[in-house]
DNA sequence: TAGACAGGAA
DNA sequence: TGAAATCCTGTCTA
């Protein structure tokens, strides 16, 4: 550590991309011939925070370089990493900070002594200092040889404390081995189509059970839109052979883990159960909305469904879109810490800033396939990303200024204007299945009106959509209108080209949701372009920019178009 | 007993 | 920052 310290003060390489400010940022140029390479690097114990044309800023965060320890990174490495790239070297305070929060990871830990949870360090002193806070003491039972035992209730409480306090810790307590339930993965699908988990999928799975019953089992896969979430699931319910309760977003998905769960597992169809608002079974293996566990008749009732977590004896619970996890849900998480876990999803970012809770209550970040390498391997199509910006005609450009902040945003998302460069898109696309998504339905409307073209928005019954889809999948539509309905949909079938015409305040996953909808390898050319048209300098330009971050940091470009230039 | 629909919730 | 979609439950109809 010295060492870095003093190169990073004598030296000064202009050659290299990157700034690393003492406050904890860091500057990435990137028109620099290493800026993939210094991106990706960065993208193991920093967040992408804002993402300019020219110059891209990260922050590194406790929880970044908590989730990079936990995933088997030293503090030698991320200092390394960033030295290798900076300008100026780094700052010695940061050398500091990044050593000492990194071995805060794991000096705090819970283990089992016969029937006790103990709370243990290999450093007393922390202890006396954690321990003297009053809510932590109310936590603890009694002390013990190796620390504090403490209140059997507590385990997720005190993890959910220390985190608060800046020292997460390391559970190794274990967990309870759950109702046996023997499943295989069958080797050829009910289509007699041959059936095995890919090597990345192989290795999720491995990386989230490594470790055995005392460190492993418990955290987040962070996986693309069609690498095969479910199936990774699958994966781990026939590693651990236990008695499983899969929680997801809507019906939709219930039904589909179901149908994946016959077709993929040797699982009779009376040992898999499903839990919504239409039936309540609950069996071996019970598929459940988090809906239906948050339902309560008045807001002062109880939570009616919660029972479900203690129903059975479970020895996994598997978090569907662990990013959309309800705050109840959190709640009750915390008091079946000895449950095994399993998060999924395609981004880690919660646009309520409780990464915190999934990082202690869930557990750390596991594994990750970036977007790029599943795009290079050829799992998922080449995307091309563009922002084109349109000006407004001078009577909405007065309508805008006149707007209050409420009204601005939407009044940019609703530029008439909009309506030639789809049109212009369409032409460019003739032999192209394209989907134009958008936020508002009066928009949608008059889009769907001026281009005659079918739209589907909530209001269109079930009977209606599934019509649509087909069509669409036959390639006898060529063009659909969605709505929000498309961020729900998972039979929403395929297209190679996405127009998005407005999007939600600044939601990344949302943007990173609409771009998995055309990212499905293609048989012809495996190309897609996701197109987002934005007012130019409004506040919806703002947003945009905040829901580009993801993808910025998933390695996808985004090309600035004017709109003057195409037309 | 199933389906349609309204109303409330987050 | 706000709009839209979904889900669950209860009630009504056939």
């Amino acid at each position: 550590m010295s060492l870095v310290n003093e190169v990073s003060t004598l030296s000064y390489r202009p050659d290299l991309p990157m700034i690393v400010q003492s406050d904890r940022t860091i500057l990435l140029e990137t028109q620099h011939p290493s800026y993939m390479e210094a991106r990706q690097a960065l993208h193991g114990f920093a967040e992408l925070i804002k993402s300019p044309e020219y110059m891209h800023t990260y922050r590194i965060t406790p929880l970044s370089l908590w989730n990079a320890a936990a995933g088997g990174m030293t503090h030698d490495q991320v200092l390394d990493t960033l030295s290798s790239y900076s300008k100026y070297g780094v700052p010695p305070t940061i050398v500091g900070e990044i050593a000492e929060t990194m071995g805060r990871y794991g000096r705090i830990r819970l283990e089992k002594s016969g029937e006790d949870l103990v709370l243990t360090s290999r450093d007393p002193l922390i202890l006396t200092e954690l321990t003297s806070y009053k809510s932590i003491q109310q936590l603890l039972e009694r002390p013990h040889e190796n620390g504090y035992v403490i209140k059997n209730y507590a385990r997720g409480l005190i993890k959910q404390e220390l985190a608060r306090l800046g020292n997460p810790v390391q559970d190794m307590a274990g967990y309870t081995e759950g109702e046996p339930c023997p499943v295989r993965l069958r080797e050829t699908t009910t289509a007699g189509r041959p059936f095995a988990l890919r090597p990345y999928q192989m290795e999720a799975v491995d990386a989230f059970y490594s470790g055995g019953s005392a460190t492993g089992g418990s955290g987040v896969l962070v996986l693309p839109c069609g690498a095969g979430k479910t199936v990774i699931g699958l994966g781990a319910l026939c590693q651990l052979q236990t008695a499983t309760l899969i929680l997801t977003t809507n019906t939709t998905s219930v039904r589909q883990w179901i149908a994946e769960l016959m077709d993929k597992t040797d699982l009779d169809p009376s040992m898999i159960g499903e839990y919504t608002g239409d039936r309540k079974e609950v069996k071996p293996v019970t598929v459940a909305t988090y809906q239906i566990l948050t339902h309560r008749p008045s807001s002062e009732d109880e939570f009616p469904h919660m029972k479900l977590f203690s129903e059975r004896d479970w020895g996994l619970i598997i978090y569907d879109e662990v990013h959309l996890l309800p705050a109840p849900v959190f709640r009750v998480t915390s008091g079946i810490q000895a449950t095994r876990r399993l998060g999924l999803t395609a981004t880690l970012v919660r646009e309520d800033g409780r990464e915190e809770d999934v990082f202690t209550l869930i557990g750390p970040k596991k594994y990750e396939v970036p977007w790029k390498a599943m795009e290079e391997q050829g799992w998922i199509a080449e995307a091309h990303c563009r922002e084109i910006r349109l000006p407004f005609e001078p009577k909405w450009r007065e309508a805008y200024a006149r707007a209050t902040a409420r009204q601005k945003f939407r009044i940019a998302a609703e530029n008439p204007r909009k309506l030639e460069v789809v049109r212009y898109l369409l032409e460019r696309h003739p032999q192209d299945q394209v989907l134009i998504i958008g936020q508002y339905v009066d928009q949608l409307d008059q889009m769907a009106e001026a281009l005659q073209l079918p739209l589907i928005t909530g209001k269109v019954p079930e009977s209606e959509r599934q019509q649509l889809y087909e069509q669409f999948k036959q390639g006898k539509i060529k063009r659909l209108i969605v709505s929000k309905v498309a961020n729900f949909a998972v039979d929403l079938p395929d297209a190679n080209v996405a127009i998005q015409i407005s999007g939600t305040f600044g939601s990344r996953q949302e943007e990173a949701q609409r771009l998995g909808r055309i990212l499905r390898p293609k048989a012809e050319e495996n190309k897609a372009h996701f197109y987002t048209l934005v007012t130019r300098d409004t506040r919806e330009q703002e947003f945009s920019l905040h829901r580009q971050l993801f993808l910025v940091e998933q390695g996808y470009p985004y090309d600035i178009i004017e709109m003057e230039t195409l037309v």
